[in-house]
DNA sequence: ATAAATTTCTATAAAGCTATAGAATTTATC
DNA sequence: GATAAATTCTATAGCTTTATAGAAATTTAT
């Protein structure tokens, strides 16, 4: 099966794939600074060290750029929770490992999924439907591992799983915002208390009490 | 002290405030739907009815008039943060109004709140002067009503009040943004579930415990 | 009614942006 | 080293957008 699609010619070459990428990260960090919309193919470019009309050799469109970028950074990331969620672990370690990643992901600012997070809905919905699969796929991984916290016994069985999950998400978001904007602020710290804010809400029984 | 602008000859006039007023939230809602970058100043001037040299004869650039929205729908807010907080009241039964202060506004659209949210970053920092003072006498006032809480006995003692704040914060705009997408979504359940996470989180002995 | 002030309109200059075509250059292959 | 393939460049067509100027229309005041 020596399959060579009908719209990219060849483009399969090593060099080809690694600049793929270079790309990728450059319309990222762009796309991450100004806004899908204050950002024009001209940054991009620059920032990857070539002309403007090199960077369609990559991109079909600005567009499809963004959509691209979206899935490459949301991926990598759900990637990481699938792992997370496979292995055996108690409740609340694999809320601080889930919570971990998340902030991480934005210190080592993961332009893609700052992009993601923030520009995605300038996509028009044809094109946001891989998206919003990996975002349910995560959502759902969080979900899981909620109510595998209440059949251990360290979750409240009357949680809304669902609200919790999205509630998470939202904390991580906004805290992620912040460490990518200001570096002074201590990485661990905000993870730590991050966990303590969501377990001592979800913890049956309230350890960890003074 | 018949004070009239140097920049602004008249328009001191009844119907141009009510019609300035107009203008701000024909930009907000416009801003808020397609971002500061993707809304064109065509597209607010169509909003409000007008053709879009007239625009000019209200703002005197795009980005003063996405400073103004900012100010404008931020300024309320924090208005009536302040007159929740001067109410003498147990810590609980505060958190609870500030949440709902919070949510309430989105579900009402307030489109300004919401690009002050997401927009303002796209302002030069040289105009974010009056936002960053809101932003922080908000916050300041989370902080205290926090503090209170920890002297009325409420809430552990331990707590970074800081922290807290900005997390609290979080994950209302983060709920915010979600119910201004989905009308299905009950206000007042959400409300409800934000603050009892927040609460559980927070409150000493861990109180409401099934 | 007339004059003055306010508000809106039309038209356009100036600039910026996306996307494409085809030439030029670089890299890989035989 | 010659040929083919891959990559980048230049130049530009075709739009869109912001902001301004001055005319026109509307409203208010005398």
């Amino acid at each position: 099966m020596t399959n060579v699609t009908k719209i990219e010619p060849a483009k399969v070459s090593n060099k080809y794939a690694q600049k793929k990428v270079a790309a990728l990260e450059a319309a990222a960090a762009v796309f991450a600074a100004k806004g899908f919309h204050g950002a024009t193919t001209d940054d991009i470019a620059s920032e990857m060290g070539i002309k403007q009309g090199s960077l369609y050799y990559y991109f079909k469109s600005k567009e499809q750029a963004l959509q691209q970028v979206c899935e490459y950074g949301f991926d990598h990331y759900v990637a990481r929770m699938e792992k997370i969620c496979a292995k055996s672990q108690p409740f609340e370690a694999k809320l601080l490992a889930i919570i971990t990643s998340h902030l991480v992901s934005y210190r080592q600012k993961n332009n893609a999924l700052k992009v993601h997070n923030d520009q995605r809905l300038y996509l028009p919905k044809e094109q946001r439907g891989a998206l919003k699969e990996l975002g349910s796929r995560y959502r759902r991984l969080l979900e899981a591992t909620l109510r595998e916290g209440i059949e251990q016994g360290a979750v409240r069985a009357e949680i809304d799983t669902h609200f919790i999950a999205y509630s998470i998400i939202g904390i991580c978001n906004s805290w992620g915002a912040t460490l990518v904007r200001d570096d002074e602020i201590d990485l661990f710290e905000t993870i730590e208390q991050c966990a303590e804010l969501i377990l001592r809400g979800t913890l049956t029984g309230n350890k960890n009490h003074e």
